[in-house]
RNA sequence: GGGGCGGUGGCGGAACGGCAGACGCUGCGGACUUAAAAUCCGCUGGACCUAGGUCCAUGAGGGUUCGAGUCCCUCCCGCCCUACCA
């Protein structure tokens, strides 16, 4: 069968010819054309970390194919490319090997381009950007201006992340995990009060929340930014120290209020030090001291425990006006809310924790939603246990004897609802001895004495009825509190404190307002006496963007002692980095010792000043790269050409990895929102759609590491199999956005499916045959509209795994239907054809050569997309599934036009099925059309 | 604690509520070859078996349905994000 003339495939020689035909041909030009909708698919740059690891493929390889299936379903595509170039690593090479970053960087421009080159991507290199080039960063500093102008840029002295080991700071989403390590290097950070530069995106807030409703983004990725802008709605209420200071507090919780029985501050709160009493000065000092550094140090070891110190003073509950002690402790954040809360210990974990650990006051004040209530009975305390128990019994009552301690056998009882529990109280009252007390708590609070029941609702009562029980029973004397009492023993803990909404009580006029206008109603009263009111709280803060290094865009500001803060003149732009700066790891920008740029003259009065020396994190630059990319390098007034933007923008498509989805997807966001407002993009969001590819791991299933010894170089794959069986098998692991781990086995398959589409269309035909029978005709048309269908629609929602499947099928269709008469039919040449053109996205290069080698116009990328016919795609014979009570018993092969008679017939005529009903009787049948009979029988 | 994503053969994974395991890898058997590689052809979840079938199988257990991998409830396990968030 096989030929002198046949050539097996050669992946280096054709993948070579066709990447270099296609820059001469510019085949991936850009070109503005307003006769075809415009497609603007992007996937996130890639660092300029110096080689292209498989990670990279797995992310672009499958973008590009998508980019070209857009283009041939006619679209204009703009699939750009370029680099993130500025950063750490750069600037570390240069201190590890004295190689300028600059230098460093170029190189691996270089390099990374010979490698994106060889993947055969239709990468717009025409419109390129780098963003440490000057041309570039020259519009980031241009924005950062503009940031400034709006009052969007400011500095502030604030205790920022810093890590010790690339001796900067960083971005709170840039610290990760639980022991706060760098993002980048994963060293511990620790905290370093410095004056640094924030942008301020928690103006937008609300628009950035608002905005996900409008954007086709992963839920995943919605939520990340949901949880993270951290909207909660709740209170503000303002505490007056008995000192005169006003303490704000937020709460989302304001129907406790009247809990609210202490006030906790955080320790790096500003009151603390005017608030505290001199005889608490030295063990306040010393807990904000520890404080400090618990952070500094091990938080792992810190355990949660809750501790803290009381300050010596005191403030006014504004709603019953009871004293509350003010203390200070690390559980408070001063990074979220005011720094300052009201502690209802009652109704919140922490504070229940915190009160039980220092005996401060709990008193109840939301009802419990369950009705709930326990009530121990201790050996002794009623006349006769026995008959107290039958009584119980005879009541409905559950509970349980046990013994206490060693006082003998207790009653340990549940309590469900007012009226057992009232029952209870009065049973409790008759049985009751002298010199005893039984207490009800959980939905009732309740202290039952000889003379009375005393109600467990206030401070005061707190503090009366636990003198009553320290009287009648000294051991109760360590106890601080009834809570602390009724803590000690273990059958009590889960009942005495709820988070729940419920009916308020013990709170004044407002007991026994419903759990679900509570909040609302107090909120509102708050508001009226003028001591709060409604208030929305976002755990978002502003974007720290000062970074101690080298390498990255200078903010262009300077500093005068006659006019202070002054801003780079537009026209002075870039603040160009100077080339001959030292590399030392000091902690400090190297820009800081480098004379001739650290001195400037000020813009406004001329005199001597100083420049600043931080400059901005990369992800100001990575914010805006996407408006760069359409007219790189701008030369006009504004960061990129307006015309040319109006065309492509905004990102129609942006793909990439989740890791960014609280950080650059943020960023850029926001960025995208002052540029609206800025007057520079008529849109409010910078990418409409987002797929997030999952993560490519080794083979061991692992994440790809140099430890580990699993990493997966791309480049020896494409150098013996050839990029496109390269790209086949990325696509093909699993689905998409779920990753999957790399297989060298695995490749085989795609590599295989790349030789045998060769030897399918080019090696030698068989022998003639006779003329194919119109079925067989119709079949292999069949064949070839369903598979363009499946492709179309898998290629469309980024299933990349079951497109190839598809394609594997309908080549393994065609190896097979090759050996008969089909052969040279016109239905043959357009099966070849369409499975050439459906390869094209996916295995550029081999369906460019095979596309020439038959004879098609260059060039196969620049072809229409298939289209396909339902009509020739349906089937002329099903299979017809014939179930009986729900268990297979028939596969029928019957015409598609088979009606319902005709097919409840054919099942039941069925021998199979015959014999499964035989002798019971039919209830109902089922028919599914085009699918199946289902036979229920008794 | 909160949020998200998963759990299907030896492996990666398919499966509008309707034939579980497409496609591929691996393995086994065969063809070709002096031999090997490559290539091609079979078989490849388990157990019964009268060879026509039957039963068991999608993390566990319930439920809805003629019918559940798919929908609902309870639980278990894994991964990711987030977290004293007031």
């Amino acid at each position: 069968m096989k030929t002198k003339t046949f050539r097996r495939y050669q992946a280096q020689e054709i993948e070579a010819k066709w990447q270099k035909r296609w820059e001469e041909t510019g085949l991936y030009k850009t070109v503005q054309d307003p006769s075809r909708p415009k497609y603007y698919a992007l996937t996130m740059l890639p660092y300029t970390s110096g080689d292209l690891h498989i990670g990279h493929w797995y992310a672009m390889a499958p973008s590009d194919a998508r980019a070209r299936f857009h283009r041939m379903k006619g679209y204009n595509v703009f699939f750009p490319v370029g680099f993130d170039a500025f950063g750490l690593p750069a600037e570390n090479a240069a201190i590890e090997r004295c190689i300028h970053p600059h230098k460093w960087t170029m190189g691996n421009i270089e390099h990374m381009r010979k490698q994106l080159r060889s993947m055969g991507a239709m990468w717009a290199w025409d419109r390129e950007a780098i963003t440490c080039l000057p041309e570039y960063y020259k519009w980031t500093q241009w924005f950062f201006l503009k940031f400034y102008e709006r009052g969007l840029a400011y500095k502030k002295w604030a205790p920022v992340d810093f890590c010790p080991r690339c001796n900067t700071t960083l971005a709170r989403e840039q610290v990760w995990g639980e022991d706060r390590h760098c993002e980048r290097c994963g060293t511990q950070v620790i905290k370093k009060d410095l004056e640094q530069w924030f942008l301020r995106i928690t103006n937008y807030s609300e628009e950035l929340l608002d905005g996900l409703e409008e954007i086709d983004w992963p839920e995943r990725v919605k939520a990340m930014q949901q949880n993270w802008i951290g909207r909660s709605e709740g209170a503000q209420v303002v505490f007056r120290a008995e000192a005169g200071d006003d303490i704000e507090v937020f709460t989302t919780r304001p129907d406790t209020l009247w809990g609210a029985t202490f006030m906790v501050l955080a320790p790096e709160h500003p009151l603390v030090d005017k608030l505290t009493a001199e005889p608490r000065r030295e063990s306040v000092q010393a807990y904000k001291f520890q404080a400090s550094r618990q952070s500094e140090i091990e938080r792992l070891s810190a355990e949660r425990d809750k501790t803290g110190v009381f300050i010596g003073a005191y403030a006014v509950n504004p709603v019953n006006g009871e004293r509350v002690p003010i203390w200070i402790a690390d559980y408070v954040m001063m990074t979220y809310g005011t720094g300052a809360i009201m502690a209802v210990p009652g109704h919140d974990e922490r504070d229940f924790a915190f009160a039980i650990r220092y005996g401060l006051p709990i008193i109840p004040v939301i009802a419990r939603p369950d009705a709930v209530a326990k009530s121990l009975v201790f050996p002794g305390s009623v006349q006769d246990m026995h008959a107290f128990a039958d009584q119980l019994r005879d009541a409905g009552i559950d509970f349980s004897a046990a013994p206490v301690g060693s006082l003998g056998d207790g009653l340990f009882v549940m309590l469900q609802g007012e009226e057992q529990i009232d029952h209870y109280v009065d049973m409790m009252r008759e049985e009751l001895q002298p010199n005893n007390w039984n207490e009800v708590v959980g939905a009732r609070w309740a202290f039952i004495f000889a003379d009375g029941v005393r109600a467990f609702d206030s401070v005061e009562a707190d503090r009366e009825i636990l003198a009553r029980c320290q009287a009648l029973y000294p051991a109760v004397r360590q106890y601080r509190t009834l809570m602390e009492m009724l803590h000690s023993l273990p059958f009590y803990r889960d009942i005495l404190f709820h988070a729940e909404y419920g009916t308020m009580i013990n709170s004044g006029a407002f007991s026994g307002t419903p759990g679900d206008r509570a909040k609302g109603a107090v909120t509102e009263w708050l508001a009226e006496r003028g001591i709060g009111g409604p208030q929305v709280n976002y755990r978002l803060r502003d974007w720290l963007i000062s970074r101690q290094r080298y390498w990255g865009s200078p903010i262009p500001i300077i500093y005068c002692e006659e006019c202070g803060i002054v801003p780079v003149p537009y026209q002075d732009l870039p603040v160009l980095l100077p080339d001959d700066a030292q590399f030392m790891p000091t902690g400090e920008s190297p820009l800081r010792y480098h004379q001739g740029f650290l001195n400037a003259a000020c813009p406004r009065c001329g005199q001597p000043a100083e420049r600043e020396t931080d400059t901005m994190d990369t992800f100001v630059c990575s914010s805006w790269y996407h408006y760069a990319y359409v007219s790189p390098y701008y030369d006009g007034d504004v960061p990129f050409d307006p015309e040319v933007g109006r065309y492509w923008l905004p990102v129609d498509q942006y793909t990439g990895g989740i890791e960014h989805a609280t950080m650059h997807l943020m960023y850029t966001r926001f960025f995208t929102k002052v540029m609206r407002d800025l007057g520079l993009v008529d849109f409010d969001e910078p990418m409409l759609r987002l797929f997030n590819q999952g993560i490519i791991l080794g083979e061991d299933n692992e994440k790809m590491s140099k430890s580990r010894g699993n990493v997966v170089n791309p480049d020896d794959y494409v150098a013996t199999l050839g990029a496109d069986a390269v790209r086949a098998f990325l696509m093909f692991i699993g689905p998409w956005h779920l990753g999957g781990s790399w297989s060298s086995t695995g490749i085989e398959g795609t590599h295989r499916f790349v030789n045998r589409m060769w030897s399918l269309v080019l090696e030698e035909p068989p022998p003639p045959g006779e003329a194919p029978p119109a079925d067989a005709i119709a079949a292999l048309r069949r064949m070839t509209h369903k598979t363009i269908a499946r492709v179309t629609a898998d290629m469309h929602s980024f299933k990349f795994n079951t497109m190839l499947a598809a394609l594997m099928e309908f080549n393994n269709y065609l190896v097979k239907a090759k050996e008969t008469s089909v052969y040279a039919t016109a239905a043959w040449d357009d099966a070849i054809r369409s499975l050439i053109l459906m390869v094209a996205p996916v295995m550029p290069h081999l369906a460019e050569e095979l596309w020439e080698q038959i004879g098609g116009q260059y060039s196969v990328h620049t072809r229409p997309w298939p289209q396909w016919d339902e009509e020739l795609a349906a089937d002329e014979v099903i299979t017809l599934v014939v179930q009986v009570n729900g268990h297979v018993r028939a596969r029928l092969t019957v015409p598609a036009e088979t009606t319902e008679e005709q097919a409840r017939a054919a099942a039941l005529d069925n021998p199979n099925v015959r014999r499964h009903i035989e002798g019971r009787q039919v209830l109902k049948m089922i028919y599914v059309p085009g699918r199946l009979v289902s036979v229920v029988v008794r």
